[in-house]
DNA sequence: ATAGGGTTAG
């Protein structure tokens, strides 16, 4: 019933939406995805749909002797009980509840639970206090964790490769690498417990999650040649790390190499490639990798399909992304939180944040679907269309849901407030969510730069980087992109230069758009030779102008009456496959009007509109 | 009974 009403609801908004999508064809004009194409789905209609649910019921399954735990509160019911009960249930049975609830992420529940387990003096084993530690490091609270390393000692236990590998995690999750990998080495080097392939993946995604797949693969060659052979999941692991990179054909060529010695692939290599591929809007290799799993028997499951909507989305496609919901429902496969985000997420990109609301309400009828990342979907949405009022609103609600703001809705919400000029707003969020516990990131404060910048308090803006660089925040380019920016907008040049040709000194190198920013504070200033310098050295430095750059500096020197000078730049432009965007253009058609372009130039012009 | 891999927001 539910998936009828579902199937209708879809249907109702692609018919909507496509009326949408006829009226507003320029929202796509940028799109990186071919066009989309129906044949795509026809295999999925071809393909032998996927095997049916099991419909086993509990009464089917064999009995066990730990009941089983769906929440939290069942969790502490069952244990109150079997506290009461005499003789007392043997440790193993608290294990198993303990591990249950640490499976469904209620880390500080089993913390609670295995609290009271030491009150009710119930003897502790290697695999509780493994448990408890891999809870205290989901926590972020890895001291704990180690404290309770100690107690192993004061009860005689040894700690097995589960505990280290746990550890392991724990230091991983904090960024403490070093610490992690000496652990490690102290495991090798100890002799009675060796890692085993749980470690080296665990070891392997901390060099991932720091983005050095270098010492990921260096890891995964030592494993070649020594007795703990990689498995499917070091693998996935790395691929996955590499597509997130976009270095998408060093991944295939690691999942071939994979293949080659009999490891065959899952639906996570398939999943993790495919959103490789759709990063870089290589949409018919998506096809193709979609293709190629189904004829190995390999279906997409939620995660794969959340791949395609998301792509589509972020693309503008939402019709075509309903269609793949559509699809999902079809093949049974529930769209769950994620789908839907990404489905807001798409409407609100296109403007339609009627449309995401309603996806949000879709959401809120199905239960409690609605999380922490589907608010900030909204509020970003509400904020971008600078309906800041309805912002502020969901932002009051979430607590009523028994959501958290975090750093992120914050954050959007502080730029909202920004780009709408309400800068006290903006001060009084940052006070309250210091005060809520939400610790602000370098993005928070290059969101507070620009809201002072572009409400035209420089002084202020520099203050606060004076307060970043004293507490020792590592500031990144972006933070120097804005200020150098607002030193140029407010025609301080000087100023700007010197945080320019200071960037070295502090570790950091100039990106395309702080060159960019630079050349077009030079145009505002006159100093139309010395942008034309900039452009120059960015290219020495292996720094390339983008669209943008030219697009910049054409318009500088239009502004700046140097029309020849332009044209020459607009050739550059054209010969490196660029084009005059929107601004620049009306600029260009304004010199036409007023025939002060050179008529020998008008084919050239004509390339690079 | 304990440890590792894929999707969404600023």
């Amino acid at each position: 019933m539910l998936k009828m009403m579902m199937r209708n609801i879809a249907a109702a908004s692609f018919y909507c939406s496509s009326r949408r999508w006829r009226g507003m064809p320029w929202l796509h004009s940028n799109s990186t995805l071919v066009v989309f194409d129906n044949n795509y789905f026809a295999f999925f209609h071809s393909q032998p749909s996927k095997p049916i649910k099991s419909t086993r019921t509990k009464l089917d399954q064999p009995v066990r002797d730990s009941p089983k735990i769906t929440n939290v509160e069942d969790a502490f019911n069952v244990f109150d009980k079997m506290l009461q009960m005499r003789p007392r249930p043997s440790v193993v049975l608290f294990t198993q509840i303990l591990g249950q609830v640490a499976k469904l992420k209620h880390y500080s529940a089993v913390i609670s639970l295995y609290n009271q387990m030491g009150v009710s003096r119930i003897g502790h084993d290697v695999y509780i206090l493994t448990i408890v530690i891999n809870c205290y490091c989901h926590l972020n609270q890895m001291g704990f964790g180690l404290s309770v390393l100690g107690k192993f000692f004061k009860l005689g236990l040894e700690p097995n490769v589960f505990t280290f590998t746990t550890l392991i995690n724990g230091f991983l999750l904090e960024n403490r690498v070093v610490q992690a990998v000496e652990l490690f080495n102290k495991m090798i080097k100890a002799g009675n417990c060796q890692p085993d392939v749980f470690t080296f993946s665990t070891l392997i995604k901390g060099f991932c999650m720091r983005g050095d797949n270098r010492a990921a693969i260096q890891l995964l060659r030592k494993m070649e040649e020594g007795v703990c052979k990689p498995d499917l999941v070091v693998y996935n692991t790395i691929i996955d790390s590499l597509c997130k990179d976009t270095l998408v054909d060093d991944a295939l060529n690691l999942f071939s190499e994979m293949m080659c010695k009999g490891i065959s692939p899952n639906v996570i290599t398939y999943t993790s490639l495919m959103n490789g591929v759709c990063k870089l809007g290589e949409w018919k290799e998506a096809t193709r990798l979609l293709n190629e799993m189904v004829s190995k028997n390999i279906f997409p499951d939620v995660f794969t399909f959340n791949v395609l909507v998301d792509t589509l989305c972020k693309e503008g496609m939402v019709v075509e992304a309903e269609g793949v919901v559509e699809m999902m429902i079809q093949r049974d496969i529930d769209p769950d939180t994620v789908t839907y985000n990404s489905l807001m997420d798409g409407c609100c990109l296109r403007g339609e944040i009627g449309k995401a609301q309603n996806v949000f309400e879709l959401m809120l009828s199905k239960g409690s679907m609605v999380n922490v990342f589907s608010y900030n979907t909204l509020i970003n949405g509400y904020c971008k269309l600078k309906k800041i009022d309805e912002a502020v609103m969901l932002f009051l609600d979430m607590s009523h849901k028994g959501l958290v703001a975090n750093t992120v809705t914050y954050n959007t919400l502080l730029d909202g407030f920004g780009k709408a000029g309400r800068i006290q707003d903006t001060h009084k969020l940052f006070s309250e969510m210091q005060a809520c516990g939400q610790l602000p990131n370098v993005r928070t404060y290059s969101i507070l730069l620009d809201g002072l910048c572009t409400n035209r308090q420089l002084s202020r803006a520099m203050q606060l980087f004076g307060e970043m660089e004293a507490k020792k925040l590592d500031i990144d380019i972006v933070i120097y992109n804005i200020l150098i920016e607002g030193l140029c907008i407010a025609g301080k040049i000087e100023s700007a230069r010197d945080l320019f040709c200071g960037l070295s000194s502090k570790g950091l190198r100039p990106d395309v758009k702080t060159y960019t920013i630079m050349i077009n504070g030079l145009c505002i200033a006159g100093l139309t030779s010395e942008a034309e310098k900039f452009l120059i050295q960015m290219e020495e430095k292996g720094c390339f102008p983008d669209g943008c750059t030219y697009n910049t500096i054409i318009r500088g020197f239009i502004h700046n009456k140097q029309t020849s000078r332009a044209m020459v730049l607009i050739r550059t432009m054209v010969e490196k496959g660029f084009s005059a965007d929107a601004s620049t253009t009306e600029l260009i058609v304004n010199l036409l009007s007023k025939d002060e372009v050179d008529p020998a130039l008008l084919p050239l012009i004509k390339k690079s509109l």
